[in-house]
DNA sequence: GACTCACGTTACCGCTAGTAACACGCACGT
DNA sequence: ACGTGCGTGTTACTAGCGGTAACGTGAGTC
């Protein structure tokens, strides 16, 4: 009895709880990442203290909401990186996967990458740790794949950290610029990029002239 | 007469100005980027109203020390760029220039990085309008000596922009990473970061066995 | 009918960014 | 010599934020 007691209690709990996340969507959607906890209760039809009540603090509110959009993307790229295919080719759906959902959801995209800051109390002086946990996860995420799909002989899973957040963080930045600036089409982007990845930057040649031309 | 009386005070002003922002480097080194105007002032030895009348607003001191910093680190930068040496070792000199920076500082490049925003009354959604400057100056810097002294053939100017931003970025993402976990030691980062953009990872084979070994 | 307990409220605290209004000092014109 | 601006600085304030304590209130239970 206490145990069905409680459940039932646990899942009007967590169904309200999933009302919250929708409405703190909406408003973040709506309101960009600095959405107030006011104006997130309001759209949510309550007060203040059921979202602290909920959620610990606002934190722990956008961790809920950044961990729901996260968790989506990161099955997208999941796809493209497992499918069977040729790894340049993987790398360009890879690639074209993030750009496309950062291009579809400007809003969400921003809110994941610059989350603000969770707790302006505490302040723990670890360089990162505030930074934006989806870039983290990704490279990490891209790290097992190159580890496991790419012979790179002895350090391998050294290197493949290094890569995997070295590679996400190339196309975080180079989509972030592309999307502020529109410079040129999406698999334009994606061609360079993998370009770049594929050593052209090594292969290509000097300018001649020196300075001045 | 006039405008000697008028330098005059413009001298003082601005003395007062860089001794104000001095202060603030202070504090933000300090207290992180989340430090207050108020602490800020106490510490300058004067109250806030000064500062605002100095720097209009919050954002305003924030960009004036910003572009201090950055200007600082784009010149090292930029001296290990136009080095005259090969190809290969300018990219690791400049890798290992700035990755010697953000260690040196973390609180500083903390706050180059994650200047919280601007003014939170304006909220318009450029993407990217309140993402590290930091990061786009450097893109567009590296853009440029790609483009002045790299023969890319046609479209060269754009595929060099591309480059800048997202070369740029897995500097920045692997810094970052790599300054809160220190996996290994910067050479090893720099050698393996110039390793992965001169096309090992096309290079590499894939593994034997599949998925599962 | 009294008790419990989760759900929800009002009213508050301490803090922040930003501003209006007032006070001192110093060079200036008459 | 005496106002008069004007730059420099202050105090005291507003509006809004994150976060919390204390107070209803209605449903189920003995």
């Amino acid at each position: 009895m206490d145990t069905t007691q409680r459940t039932e209690q646990q899942r009007s709990a967590d169904r309200r709880r999933r009302e919250l996340l929708e409405a703190a969507d909406r408003v973040v959607l709506r309101d960009g990442p600095q959405a107030s906890m006011n104006a997130i209760a309001a759209e949510a039809g309550i007060t203040k203290p059921i979202l602290y009540r909920h959620f610990g603090d606002k934190g722990g509110l956008y961790a809920a909401l950044a961990k729901r959009h996260t968790d989506a993307l990161l099955d997208s790229l999941r796809a493209a990186l497992d499918a069977p295919a040729e790894r340049r080719e993987r790398v360009e759906a890879t690639l074209d996967t993030y750009l496309a959902a950062i291009e579809a959801r400007p809003q969400v995209y921003r809110f994941l990458m610059h989350p603000s800051d969770g707790s302006p109390g505490e302040q723990g002086f670890d360089v990162g740790k505030h930074s934006a946990p989806l870039l983290r996860r990704m490279g990490e995420e891209l790290a097992q794949v190159i580890e496991d799909r790419v012979d790179l002989g002895p350090g391998s899973q050294q290197l493949a950290r290094v890569w995997g957040h070295g590679i996400v963080g190339m196309m975080h930045a180079a989509g972030d610029w592309w999307l502020g600036e529109r410079p040129c089409t999406r698999a334009e982007l994606v061609r360079s990029l993998a370009d770049l990845l594929w050593g052209r930057l090594a292969a290509a040649g000097d300018k001649l002239g020196g300075p001045g031309v």
